[in-house]
DNA sequence: AGTCTAAGGCTACGGGTGTACACCTAATAA
DNA sequence: TTATTAGGTGTACACCCGTAGCCTTAGACT
């Protein structure tokens, strides 16, 4: 009910020292204690930059998207609720946008580990879905959010998709050259949904006796595209 | 969480129009003829199954626990808010029998579909699975629930896992006896994060060109298990 | 010096939530 | 017929939420 006084309240442990004592300011209410400084003229887009790094935080933390509030985002950024309002006409298009630098920061993640294994189809695939595992399991918010049944607006939810979509087809493609079998787009979508398995359920269930990752994912690899393990 | 509307959903209008008067609507006993008819005096428990029943429904719409209010379940039953408590301790309890409910309906489906396939192992295997799968497909918002991260208090989520843990013991205990290999434990994680993957895919990503949901079963437990597939 | 405007703040409204506590009422046992 | 009690109801509290409307500030340009 009303509301009451929002106050900053330091929610966050990281609201910026911000060392002006200066407050000519004369909040004729409360005190004011130190404010956010303001974006220069041309930098308007800076505290959208920090909004989307905030709420990249919070919706890492439990991959929930109703935890991901924007008060919690103002909060953590240290400005007035409807600021981020400002920059995103809704909660729904700041999501989308997190989502998608989750997605690009898994991709990156992934080319980044295949390319790092060399050139042979069979080991660089099987380091790429090595990585997809890891990646999942040391990021389990962004990747239950990346992968959750879609809340979103239909546009925004298509977006988030489209970034999902690129990711898989570069582990397609890969997977495809490596069974070099005609069968090999269903081999990949084997791959994919076995990986996402993987992560999701251990997540899900983190008291379930498995097996140990590599172990897990080399088999998999082995089983479903007929690549043989690494012959050094 | 508003208005977190659930736009691209569309099809029936899920604001039913709930014409039993608001409970704060101040109706003395004026009139009030409206009432659910209280339950004889041994029959308090019966209360208690038209809750769970009303939940099940609830939470089976989204999947989502945050969807599934307290107050919510109260309006779909017809009973005060603070009746639900009467029967169930906190929320939480309320939401992990209903999931329990879940995995037991899930595990009558699976037994069911190995024994109407036959004696043969392999066939008994790769039926239970396709049956996974469709019942996933069919039920996503229950699967959801029912496999998603725990979200409730330990006791709560233990007591679900081992349901679950009851339904995968049934799955593995045939998928080795199907394999007969020294390492059909981990196949049988294998097929168990398979069909996770994909039901939970198809559920988050209904626009990807997926392939026949019978097609890809058989071909993942053929692949995993080494079970070639059906033989007349 | 004056003005314009981008950048952001404040308050409020109307809704949602879980849960504690006091109260009522009808079916039964005496 | 009356007392008891199982089976509920009503109200309230404290806390969340999105967002609409209006206000303030300060950098930049005349």
């Amino acid at each position: 009910m009303a509301d009451r006084a929002e106050v900053p309240q330091a929610g966050g442990a990281d609201t910026t020292p911000d060392p002006r004592p200066d407050e000519h300011a004369r909040r004729p209410r409360s005190g004011a204690p130190s404010r956010r400084p303001r974006a220069r003229r041309g930098e308007g887009a800076r505290l959208r930059g920090e909004v989307v790094e905030a709420a990249r935080r919070l919706l890492a933390t439990t991959g929930d998207p109703a935890d991901l509030s924007l008060r919690a985002v103002a909060r953590e950024v240290g400005i007035a609720t409807t600021s981020v309002y400002l920059h995103f006409a809704t909660l729904d298009e700041l999501l989308a946008e997190v989502k998608v630098t989750y997605f690009t920061d898994f991709g990156a993640t992934l080319d980044a580990a295949a390319d790092a294994a060399g050139d042979r189809p069979g080991v660089r695939v099987r380091a790429r879905g090595l990585a997809y595992a890891r990646w999942g399991a040391e990021h389990p918010g962004e990747y239950r959010a990346m992968f959750e049944a879609p809340t979103l607006a239909a546009d925004a939810a298509a977006q988030v998709a489209r970034a999902g979509a690129e990711v898989f087809a570069a582990m397609r493609d890969e997977a495809v050259e490596a069974a070099g079998r005609p069968d090999a787009d269903l081999l990949a979508i084997h791959l994919w949904t076995a990986l996402h398995g993987t992560v999701s359920l251990r997540t899900a269930r983190p008291q379930f006796p498995w097996p140990d990752l590599t172990v897990e994912v080399d088999s998999l690899v082995t089983h479903l595209l007929g690549v043989p393990p690494a012959t050094p």
